[in-house]
DNA sequence: CTTCCTGCAAAAGTTTTGCATTAAC
DNA sequence: GTTAATGCAAAACTTTTGCAGGAAG
């Protein structure tokens, strides 16, 4: 058993608690696109997940991403292009950040060390303080051109 | 001549100037799109456009923000729906951050005080640092509960 | 065996486009 | 006058849904 594979049972129990949860069963579609996410270890945009669903039907892609959202086990997110980008949620994979390449529009995942994290919280923590805003999360986007484009 | 229709005057000039650095004229219709989002003060959905564009056309709407955006006038943003949210672009309304309400999905604009700002951007710069990333800009969002849902 | 999930195909919704007309320069 | 923008309606594309059949508990 490699590292992966044991990163994917994780990643595949802690999916299959979120979904039992709200009532839901952890089928063999559903871990499909979870594998297709974790595989992809970015943000995909829809019509990626589509593309490299093979023979998965596309009705299943959205109905699975739709559940497996509801379930808090993936996040969709932004793009220039207007559709969402989905990956597996925070909770299963860690807090971090992104990067947003403006030549290739590909948005990377960004691990923040702790220490800059700390920082970065107390900079929201005070932004936050004197707002009637209360803040249960917070994301940081760095817009640039990535390594790959440079 | 109120602080807003001098305001109007400034914003319009600008994007007048964008528009002709790309070769395109600033239209009654585009005056239209770019009064639209001007008088909403915070990200429209291209629904909440349409919806408050009253007789404009569909389709005067998309390409007129087609053309704004590729200008530089008008940005694009995230939504949790998937679909974009259109704003003024920093350029013209200035440099600032996001709250994102849970409960209702409204996006609206945070000014950042210039200390705090600071602050923000030498935790950015830190983190870029050791990257092979280079950010032109960066984004924050806060995510909760507004004040109106609270 | 009962409930939920899946796949198909059709429907609904969204965005883009071709082309004749109108407006801007 | 010449070039670019607009409005309409159709086309293209994306996402959702109803329903019959199949899988899971």
């Amino acid at each position: 058993m490699t590292v992966s594979d044991r990163g994917d049972l994780v990643v595949h129990d802690q999916v299959a608690d979120r979904l039992r949860q709200v009532g839901q069963r952890y089928t063999a579609r559903r871990q499909e696109v979870v594998d297709l996410l974790r595989q992809a270890g970015r943000p995909l945009a829809m019509h990626e997940l589509l593309d490299a669903a093979g023979d998965l039907p596309m009705s299943s892609v959205y109905r699975s991403l739709s559940v497996l959202e509801r379930a808090g086990a993936v996040t969709r997110y932004p793009t220039a292009g207007g559709h969402g980008l989905y990956e597996l949620s925070e909770a299963l994979v860690g807090h971090h950040h992104h990067l947003i390449c403006t030549n290739c529009g590909r948005m990377e995942d960004l691990d923040v060390p702790p220490l800059q994290e700390g920082d970065l919280e107390r900079v929201v923590e005070a932004i936050a303080a004197d707002r009637r805003f209360h803040p249960t999360a917070h994301r940081l986007e760095l817009v640039g051109v990535c390594a790959d484009c440079a």
